[in-house]
DNA sequence: TTCACCATTCTAGTATGGCAGTATGGCAGC
DNA sequence: GCTGCCATACTGCCATACTAGAATGGTGAA
């Protein structure tokens, strides 16, 4: 986090630009776990005052990335497991009844876009372009909810999968394969293109389950990201 | 409105509070739509200063109830029956998925403190307090999610219920009956207790839907507090 | 050496002021 | 009567100042 003002356009609103650089940079372990912040400390970095600042830790408290302490200070969260299997959880439920209803209805030409996005998938993949390949796995699971006007429960999801986003992240270091990655959202698209509802259900929710398993290795490779395990996690997994 | 200064304890942040309240007056109709207020108008009569209501405009414009002009002012937002009818999906999706793990699960006492709170929403029907009988119905679900350590859930729920709400508080003039309602309860407890998740599923989906039908004849018996009819919202009920 | 007290510093939350954009009303000219 | 221009008022957004609570470090006494 080396030049923050570098970024900040006057003629708009500061508050959302300030919240998502640091989404951003909390997210790429920019402003690792731990790290402690404070409303004047951004501020300065960024050159404006501290209101907009304060607005925008508001909302990454919300989103689960800070903890603000009234009078002490505020902090980048560890990750915790159990908010990512939180997460997951209510994810999982809004995005197969999402591809549910894509199955259903079939509207023209989604198999076709998706398709299209998982065939830049496979090319970010070859060139070993993690961050690229992250952002195209966004856009499939934005272009699914949003191919069937489904905005809505995508704009809820995108508030709640912060935790899942920090993960995903750390993932390149020996959690799930990017072709792995590239064969769910195969068999997803074959299924909606299929009309076949129970399929691309049972499909959504092996892929979003993928994080599952994969949690206690990055983890157990990041531990001071993490919050200290809980045996709740386990449980609640499920 | 008249009397908000009633209700602020200056030892707790007041933004919250501030929230609350709004959000509460907006939901009873006490801030009907359509209502322009403004910051400096909300902060006279809380006796705050500007920066707590902005705080609390904020969130509640997130929540769907007002809409934030920069340079005009703020209005109370119409209800967008579009809208509800997309929170409802994000709805049933979770509230299945929890009713489904909970049949699963079948938490020790769950399904009795779900009976208990049923018994108290047949007397508040017999008393005609449609009020109280909003408070358990809420009670109802929020005990279903959290009987299974499903909080984060609700509170994702919570976060996108404000228009849904509203239609229920208006919905004491013809819409569905208390009775129904309770019927409806009762079979998801029942489903519940005798473990069968795709009943108990089917259940919380058919009560779900219910606002779907009632919807239409709210809006008419209070065109001013709609949106203007747009046929979106019937293609994308199905 | 340890503990208690005090001063200083830091913090978030709130209060107040300034600014740019928008809306409205009044007035003059055609 | 209509239109355009200007002055005034209002708005949200941001900047700055104030306040109370918390943390830290220094000092003196036991």
């Amino acid at each position: 986090m080396t030049d923050l003002a570098h970024g900040i356009d006057p003629q708009e609103a500061i508050a959302p630009q300030v919240m998502r650089a640091l989404r951003e940079a909390i997210v790429r372990t920019d402003l690792p776990p731990g790290t402690l912040i404070s409303e004047a400390d951004i501020a300065r970095r960024f050159g404006v005052s501290r209101q907009p600042v304060r607005e925008a830790f508001i909302k990454l408290q919300e989103a689960g990335l800070v903890g603000i302490r009234p009078q002490r200070g505020t902090q980048v969260l560890r990750i915790s497991m159990e908010e990512v299997v939180n997460a997951r959880f209510v994810r999982e439920a809004v995005e197969a009844a999402v591809v549910h209803e894509a199955a259903e209805t079939r509207p023209a030409g989604l198999a076709a876009r998706l398709a299209a996005l998982i065939a830049e998938q496979e090319k970010a993949a070859e060139a070993g372009d993690g961050v690229g390949f992250l952002r195209l796995d966004e856009a499939f699971h934005r272009g699914l909810a949003q191919g069937i006007g489904r905005d809505f429960a995508w704009s809820v999801l995108e508030g709640i999968k912060a935790q899942m986003d920090r993960v995903r992240f750390l993932s390149f270091e020996g959690a799930t394969p990017m072709a792995d990655i590239i064969g769910q959202h195969r068999a997803i698209v074959g299924a909606i293109a299929a009309g076949d509802a129970p399929a691309a259900e049972a499909a959504m929710r092996r892929h979003l389950r993928e994080i599952l398993s994969s949690l206690p290795k990055i983890a157990e490779a990041h531990p001071d990201y993490f919050v200290p395990r809980d045996d709740r996690a386990a449980r609640t997994a499920a």
